[in-house]
DNA sequence: TATATTTCCTGTAGTAACTACAGAAGCAAG
DNA sequence: CTTGCTTCTGTAGTTACTACAGGAAATATA
């Protein structure tokens, strides 16, 4: 058993998150010494570091909650793992699409100010009454 | 001279959020009526539209602050702008290359889950002591 | 053993950038 | 004049944490 501090260590998730999935009920509470400080199990790591992992790969807390309880359900599990995962994965890549969108116009923004003619064609085009 | 609805429907941004910005000191306070309502002018249209088209480009309030306050010198602005827009493409190019690294796990985290041996391959991935 | 440092506890507030609601009041049409 | 839409202020909720305050306990050092 383990305080918080190496808990904290070994998962890479900071001392404070952890209370804080704690208090939000995404994680069990663990037991408690006799005076009242947190002691984590090995098992109690393994959920951490999950948890840390599926942070990793930019799970939102609700699909957090949804994976871990899927663990208790391992033989019905796989097909909503994928779903989750999956849906994930079209969010991601409609995120990655739209940051390639606005990545272009922030180029082009850009290029515009090396045409030297006007103060600042730039923040003209921002400014102007034709759509940005 | 047109109400806060008006207004909202012209440039795109909620009337909540209107409000908001003023409250913030991101828009000056408007003109206000007789009992107390909002009147924005022509001028005060094209502040807001340029609020809203920066927030399309993704840009943070704080960059908003310092292309408005630029749009009273523009004489000196067009570095400071071509500044501030590079220092947020850099930051967009950095969140795609996230989200590509992401977008590869994900999918091979879903692929493992057509192997059909075990009952989750993919949920056991991220359980297991070797790193996911 | 005494002190000093570190770690831990709870509870609250702050972050970014809004959004939503409550309750009251103005305004426009029939 | 009443119905219904819009606006007003002020506050609280959202997401996912992070940071602090003030106090107690455990550990390290002298």
């Amino acid at each position: 058993m383990m305080t918080i501090g190496d808990a904290s260590r070994r998962s890479g998730i900071h001392i404070e998150t952890i209370r804080y999935f704690e208090r939000e009920g995404l994680l069990p509470a663990p037991a408690r010494s006799a005076t009242g400080r947190r002691l984590y199990s090995e098992d109690d790591i393994g959920v951490l570091t999950f948890v840390s992992r599926c942070r990793d790969l930019g799970f939102r807390q609700a699909d957090i909650r949804t994976l871990l309880a899927l663990r208790n359900a391992p033989e019905e599990s796989c097909g909503e793992v994928r779903q989750v995962a999956a849906g994930h994965l079209e969010d991601t890549r409609a995120r990655i699409a739209g940051l390639r969108r606005l990545e272009a116009a922030l180029a082009s923004l850009i290029a515009e100010c090396r045409d030297g003619r006007t103060a600042c064609p730039a923040l003209e085009t921002l400014f102007s009454d034709r759509g940005a």
